[in-house]
DNA sequence: GTCCTGGGTTCTGTATACAGAATGTCGATG
DNA sequence: CATCGACATTCTGTATACAGAACCCAGGAC
């Protein structure tokens, strides 16, 4: 195994997480020269850094002014569910006929007993985050579709950046695990039918969640280079 | 407009159509010094085009080996296949609730006529899958969604690799043919289900046809390094 | 006052040089 | 005869140098 990361691989995976933590905002623009000495690393292995970015659709080559940050509005959530939708719907029917069950009806018992996790003092949830990370490991491991886990890979590095809009609130995130619960039950009974509907339900809900925040917080955008 | 096209963007064609076409065949290897001399470009361009071609998953880092053609076998048919069942499933629904009603009008009655596209003497059938690529982008243009889009697009890519498998029956395209103006009838019509299960449907069909012809034409890979 | 033009600066795109790692081969030894 | 090891060759990964294009600002002309 590489003990010692390619140069553009750390290149990547930070501003990959900076651009995910919103510490790069939608619209700073990324000049080669300036990101390079600034992450340590040449401008060879930063352009290859940023043509993946620009591949996960997390950067974009604006016409002249360079490579900027991907915009996200509530528009392109919208955009990004409508995929998610086609996309999670089939992998939970996939998963639910090919499965391992016990993998699944363990994943059952944790989600059942996920409001202890909830209570504990977690202000990011990483217990409750990891365990749905997870689940989609066990999907992806189970669906065992090398296109579909890409392509789900690269939606689910959108939805943490969308998921660092707002905090979610505890009522929410209590839902959602029911939610997940109902999914994690369809495929350990092998109900692929029922693990496809139950997604839809949890898409629907999630995406009711985002827009009903965007309403109570309709300021997010804050422009890196703004003012002098 | 860029009259003079980026040395990256050419080898990232090239290759792309090369393997593409079965000229690069799956397994090769894609050695930086090779490619980049024999498309007379400089290794920086070149390693563009391979980061590009991973992206898109036509390009395999086998460990040690360095990059080669990815391999396309049955089994990674019906993984492609399942990702379009989701998506292009998807992208129809959407293509009927959202769509200029007159263009997919327009489409249906070239569709309709499509056996005389099929009458010429065509032998890669450019007229009809020009069509059928017409209608690939009426519906990205209806659905909308960039992610979509972005999505379908790489699938179709594997898409044109598994159709010079092997040569198209007369038989098979027009079924197809009537397939697709089902489809086109349910968009034009604003029926999205409809649009929903004639897509399922076509895909059902498609998926048979190259199914039964993997049987009857097992022996399709040659590697381009093999005996001296 | 506005528009055009010229120069300077900065940026991207490409080529090349260099270092480290890996692989394959040849020879020697058990 | 097989296996292990050392060396040579090749390849990838990174840095840097160079050229062309684009952009910005200032100045002048209408």
């Amino acid at each position: 195994m590489a003990v010692t990361q390619r140069a553009s691989d750390r290149a990547y995976q930070r501003l990959r997480n900076e651009i995910v933590e919103w510490e790069l905002r939608p619209g700073s623009v990324l000049g080669e020269v300036e990101q390079s000495t600034r992450l340590g690393v040449s401008r060879t292995p930063l352009r290859e850094a940023l043509a993946r970015l620009m591949a996960d659709g997390l950067v974009t080559s604006q016409s002249g002014r360079g490579l900027v940050v991907t915009d996200l509005s509530l528009a392109s959530i919208l955009e990004i569910f409508e995929v998610r939708q086609a996309l999670e719907e089939q992998a939970a029917r996939l998963a639910a006929r090919r499965g391992d069950t016990a993998v699944f009806q363990q994943l059952e018992i944790e989600f059942a007993a996920v409001n202890d996790l909830l209570e504990h003092d977690d202000p990011a949830r990483h217990a409750y985050y990891g365990l749905v990370a997870r689940l989609d490991d066990a999907i992806d491991a189970a669906v065992d579709n090398a296109y579909l886990t890409a392509a789900l890979a690269i939606l689910r590095t959108h939805l943490v950046r969308v998921r660092r809009l707002a905090v979610d609130d505890p009522a929410r995130l209590s839902a959602a695990a029911a939610e997940h619960l109902l999914i994690v039950q369809a495929i350990a009974a092998r109900d692929a039918e029922l693990a496809a509907h139950a997604t839809q339900v949890h898409l629907h809900q999630a995406l009711r969640n985002i827009q009903k925040m965007a309403v109570e917080v309709p300021s997010m955008p804050t422009p890196t280079k703004g003012l002098p």
